[in-house]
DNA sequence: TATTGTTATACTCTATAACTATA
DNA sequence: TATAGTTATAGAGTATAACAATA
């Protein structure tokens, strides 16, 4: 339990944590907005998945969900392939094209939080991720913990590469492209 | 230093955040957006200043600084007072209808808060502002060090009244009043 | 009747640029 | 000429509600 001057702290810092966003906003690519950088982050740490299960990661509604995902459909570089055990559902697949952004994206961030992260050690920067992990959850946030896979210790990508791979349906899906 | 896979969770985390501040914000009057409130925040932190220094403080541009301060001019929670130094400088100053809604918010916030943390340690939440506070040091964050007296220790607002007293040009502020 | 997605509409936040009034 | 603020405009993100297709 904590007092009342840390939580009007805490709200302040998370108000204010959005220069940071808008900072590590501004190196997308114009074509390739925050929305679009997180549908094709969460499809290629998760793998396929449908358009709900997409949203409740984003945390947002699916309505939102919808267009985030439209706009990266529209530039080739997701597939929204009908998905044969229900027909109102659509099961959302990285391109090819997609992966090259994706890879394209990651390393723009991890270059961006090299530069200002510096000084911050390796412990350091596990501990935020540990903590805003947390916060997330705290705040019923089922999507810290997807696949109960990546809270924050596990792999979350491992590097510029074989994305793709699902945490799985718990099994599903062919790990067989690995790679690109 | 830390990982690529590291770096791309705390990408991660902080694009997923959002959904906390969304959720905080919810919480927020009809009439009080998040850009009032940090408005109000910072005014009862801090103590009167000019809209550059608040555009500094909310690490926005000073045109969306502007907007929220007429919003929260119009509802007169602060005032806009001439600066005798300066005629194209406007002094804000918090009311004492600003100083309850400040109060107000304060309320809400702390409540939400201690909901969602309750099985956080006080050390866990301090742990947490701290390294947010450091994170936007890191990207050149010159808001996190305001007066350089709140960092994240220092007191914030004391509790749930006596806001208005400025965090002082470095000394001013009577402790008076120190808990609720 | 309930659910999966999509689309229309509206609101908040933000940035850029042009403009006014001082310095 | 430079700076403090304001306003107009545009773009991104999000939510609610209405609607379509399928369960």
């Amino acid at each position: 339990m904590a007092e009342q001057a840390q939580y009007e702290e805490l709200a302040r810092q998370l108000s204010a944590v959005g220069a940071v966003k808008r900072d590590m906003g501004r190196i997308l690519p114009a074509d390739c907005p925050a929305g679009s950088a997180a549908v094709l982050t969460l499809l290629g740490r998760h793998g396929d998945m449908r358009m709900s299960k997409l949203a409740e990661l984003l945390a947002v509604d699916m309505s939102v969900t919808s267009r985030h995902v439209a706009h990266v459909a529209a530039r080739g570089w997701i597939e929204r392939l009908p998905d044969p055990a229900d027909k109102r559902s659509r099961i959302l697949h990285l391109t090819p094209a997609g992966l090259d952004r994706l890879d394209d994206l990651s390393r723009r961030t991890t270059r961006l939080l090299a530069d200002r992260l510096s000084d911050w050690s390796d412990d350091e920067v596990g501990q935020l991720i540990r903590l805003m992990t947390r916060l997330r959850d705290s705040f019923g946030d089922c999507r810290s913990h997807p696949a109960r896979a990546c809270a924050a210790t596990a792999a979350p990508v491992a590097a510029t590469a074989r994305a793709a791979a699902p945490v799985a349906e718990e099994t599903t899906r062919t790990p067989a492209s690995t790679r690109k």
